[in-house]
DNA sequence: GTCATACATATGTCGTACATATGTATGATT
DNA sequence: AATCATACATATGTACGACATATGTATGAC
């Protein structure tokens, strides 16, 4: 055994080398989608290696979006959407509390900025589907149907905002928000009635005017009042009491 | 042909049947990290299909990160890392302009966002870090060094928010953010001077003092002050004209 | 009881053969 | 000559069988 160090990272596997090696190839030779790859006997006979592990290998790259194969016409580079991958990987079965708590917070920090996008795409923004959910909302009954509104109503803000990367983001977090958001409720039943000891609630509707009438500034500040309810429950010693 | 339809979605290629196969199975079973899997032939045998169908199907479940593998100890179900596989395919050379742009955005918004967090967790941030950046920036003299400090202050902004999964993004997200700023940079040389005409520019350092002596409110305002440069290049007008 | 050795086992790699779908060339029909 | 149907070639998809390799377990020597 001649180990220079402890464990020399000879760790990858051969799959991995493969991977690694064909990577760098298509930066090399600036590979851009639409681009057809070399044939799988060609990669595995100038890479020395059986078709077995290219197509492993390949497999990785197709299961990540970046290439796309079809039966006779070869691979081909495609453009991989960045959000898919991360998707089938969101499951609060199998991430870890603190991680969960973090897109938690997360979420929360992109409703904050959101306002400020909202204000610059105003102009072609359709203020009556806001309208119209805060209308539904404010005639509802059940507590089931005023969270549904409430949904709707963030959802639409990020419509509205414009940015369909940011909205997919959104959807894409919900589950675990709506997880941690449960699991935060259970543990502390008290905090949804004492809100208002200190400060005014913001209804949707303040929210709508100030977007249609108001500027940046007020937003920002009324949509952080707003949420105030959910950053309380990011407050390190709830946190801490919570897990 | 017996073709019901135009194309009945039977586009399912085999092991694509075997990976929803699985993923039901994952589900129903409550399989939860740590978990061993059966073996591949037990699999196999199981839905009457060969090894290396089954392996291929595993290997995007190893891709994703959902489960692991080792020489005889099995399969075992993994935490998977939300933003890994985000990372991996956040190649400014293979995504198109629009969801660039888009990224750009979102990464202002995260920005923008991040002051009510950082406030939550004043009391354990350490401000030091952050006056040493300002004063190396302060005695910089190159635009290298300049901007290099720039980056610096916003990563550290990043961290000292003590949310590690934001912190990770926002490293990922970088890559994009040059790519599209260097671009809007050089299609619209003229907007860095003119500035200061609208409004009073905002330091690092005075958002490091209303950091520490202000409040959430005026942070907000100046980071959006601070930021506003980049702001203006996402005026829908602007991307029209830069694509 | 501790250590070294041999064995069993599950994943990793390989080679080959065949299935399937797609593109291309061939040839018949009008 | 243009169009359509057919046959063929080709590259990926699937399958099977064999062996390599690493890890856990049992066996046995001292």
């Amino acid at each position: 055994m001649t180990l220079a160090k402890i464990r020399p990272i000879e760790n990858f596997s051969q799959v991995d080398k493969i991977e690694m090696s064909l990577q760098e190839y298509l930066r090399a030779e600036n590979f851009q989608p639409g681009d057809a790859l070399p044939k799988e006997m060609e990669l595995a006979e100038a890479m020395g290696v059986s078709r077995t592990a290219i197509r492993e290998a390949l497999s990785r790259f197709r299961t990540l979006g970046i290439i796309e194969s079809r039966k006779n016409r070869g691979m081909v580079i495609a453009k991989p959407d960045v959000l898919n991958n991360m998707e089938r990987v969101l499951d609060p079965q199998l991430l870890d509390d603190e991680t969960m708590n973090e897109i938690f917070e997360m979420r929360l920090v992109i409703e904050m900025g959101l306002g400020d996008v909202l204000f610059l795409r105003k102009h072609n923004a359709n203020f009556s589907l806001l309208e119209k959910i805060v209308e539904k909302e404010e005639r509802a009954t059940t507590q089931l149907d005023i969270v549904e509104c409430d949904i709707e109503f963030h959802s639409m803000l990020y419509k509205l905002s414009g940015n369909k990367t940011i909205m997919r983001f959104q959807k894409l977090l919900r589950p675990v928000f709506d997880h941690v958001y449960a699991k935060l409720s259970e543990n502390a039943e008290a905090y949804t009635d004492n809100t208002l000891n200190d400060v005014t609630p913001v209804t949707h509707r303040d929210l709508l005017h100030t977007l249609k009438y108001g500027n940046p500034e007020q937003f920002r500040n009324q949509m952080y009042t707003h949420l105030f309810d959910y950053f309380k429950e990011l407050n390190p010693a709830l946190r801490a009491a919570s897990s």
